[in-house]
DNA sequence: CGCGAGCCTTGACCTAAATCAACCCGATGC
DNA sequence: GCATCGGGTTGATTTAGGTCAAGGCTCGCG
């Protein structure tokens, strides 16, 4: 496992957890610490809930990936009508590599910190180290793997069915990492406000409402406060989100 | 540009135009030849119209691209709800490296000519040789831009505007293939069906023929037949998708 | 303590798009 | 010539979700 390695042995893989970049997008399997040749230009930034990291068509000049917290991307149209099309959990990736410019707004939905790293030498990076390329491919199709599930979402499903899909989502996304249940409940903290909800799934934050709602007198779901779920029944929620194809999950 | 190569004369540049997936996978810009190792895998598939490539869950051990015709992925729920979530124009790329099984059904809309290696060979190549990789890559990302643009359009667009979206999105794809325009005027052969537009956009069928009709009706585009369409004013046109970000062109 | 701001819920009503249904048109086959 | 079939249009009606509006709950602050 552990290759001998030119870095210093501060860049060894014991410092994987701290950086989900390293670990996601470069040492898959802790193999290889090609990063460390970037450690001069990484740094870490902190963002308060609600703020805006950039805008659209803003220069952005960095990559990086969440560390804690979670933030999101949103298309908006010029009459304000916004489409969340990316949300961005632990360990994820933001940035594209070859664009100057963002293509969305990305926003902290909670208190959040990412690791970043400065985009140019990042590319270079890149064209040096294969790995880091093809991780980059892997991450990057499963993005648009959730993106299409993401989509029929959108295009078909009814607002009860978004509802209990969005979270399942989370919920598998959670567990993932984290490991929440206790026989067979699963317990979920939604870290959306039912605003960003709405704006994932695009619906009114009216109607995310009115299904959470219902979903909760048909016993799907029990609900603590506004946020705290119990899912008494996964495969229950699984039912009602009608998904096809389980075990996919998106985001 | 022209690099000496190893490879027999015949896998030179010249070939680029008669194979999309070595033109556009590859050798971006013409320099490299890395798929001419792969030569002796490579065929060509054909397809009629209405065809199903892959079922969805299917087996997939090979990866291609479109050389002429139209292709479409598309999820399907139980109950037989259908989202388009892909729509592959000549030179798109089909298949995920690292993937057994399709996620997706794939679906030849028209006669269909497709340029296919088999997944193992390629897979082995895309490890050596970083090139490839890397314009994979470029391509992943591309296609993820093309997906969240749709999600804004299935998560927020009214059918007028979806319409409208469609049309603005097949008459650039097309115009960057064939530049048809005339004084302004651009004209497009739509290549779906109004049932394959309903799935793209999320709608029934009814209603696409129904928005079409007001879209001639308001005079914002001319339709002759069933497919043919005429765009007197395609600034108009953009106007009625509601396009914020144009230039960006999805699919 | 009272006040306002955020966030959320619920109700009454409205409308865009779905649904159900009839029909048109051109191609294909017998 | 007629029947059929796939693709498309159009009309009447229904409905899921949007819109508008009135509160409720909780937290921080003067």
């Amino acid at each position: 496992m552990q290759k001998t390695s030119t870095a210093p042995a501060k860049f060894t893989h014991v410092q994987c957890g701290d950086c989900p970049i390293r670990h996601r997008a470069v040492c898959a399997r802790c193999e290889t610490d090609e990063l460390a040749r970037l450690e001069e230009t990484k740094y870490y930034r902190s963002f308060e809930a609600g703020q805006t990291i950039v805008w659209s068509g803003d220069r952005m000049d960095f990559v990086g990936s969440v560390v804690t917290g979670i933030a999101t991307l949103t298309q908006t149209m010029e009459d304000g009508r916004r489409q969340m099309v990316g949300l961005l959990l632990p360990s994820d990736f933001v940035g594209r590599p070859g664009r100057e410019t963002a293509a969305y707004d990305v926003v902290a939905t909670t208190d959040l910190v990412m690791c970043c790293f400065r985009k140019k030498p990042f590319e270079e990076l890149m064209v040096q180290t294969p790995h880091v390329g093809q991780r980059l491919l892997e991450m990057t199709l499963d993005e648009l793997d959730a993106a299409r599930e993401w989509m029929l979402l959108l295009g078909r499903k009814t607002a009860r069915e978004k509802i209990a899909s969005l979270i399942a989502i989370i919920a598998r996304r959670d567990a993932s990492l984290k490991m929440q249940k206790s026989e067979g409940r699963v317990i979920v903290d939604l870290p959306l406000t039912r605003e960003a909800m709405s704006e994932y799934l695009g619906l009114t934050l009216e109607t995310v409402s009115r299904q959470i709602s219902a979903l909760r007198k048909d016993g799907v779901i029990e609900i603590e406060g506004k946020r705290h779920i119990t899912i008494p029944d996964f495969d229950r929620l699984i039912e009602e989100a009608g998904d096809d194809s389980d075990g996919g999950f998106l985001v």
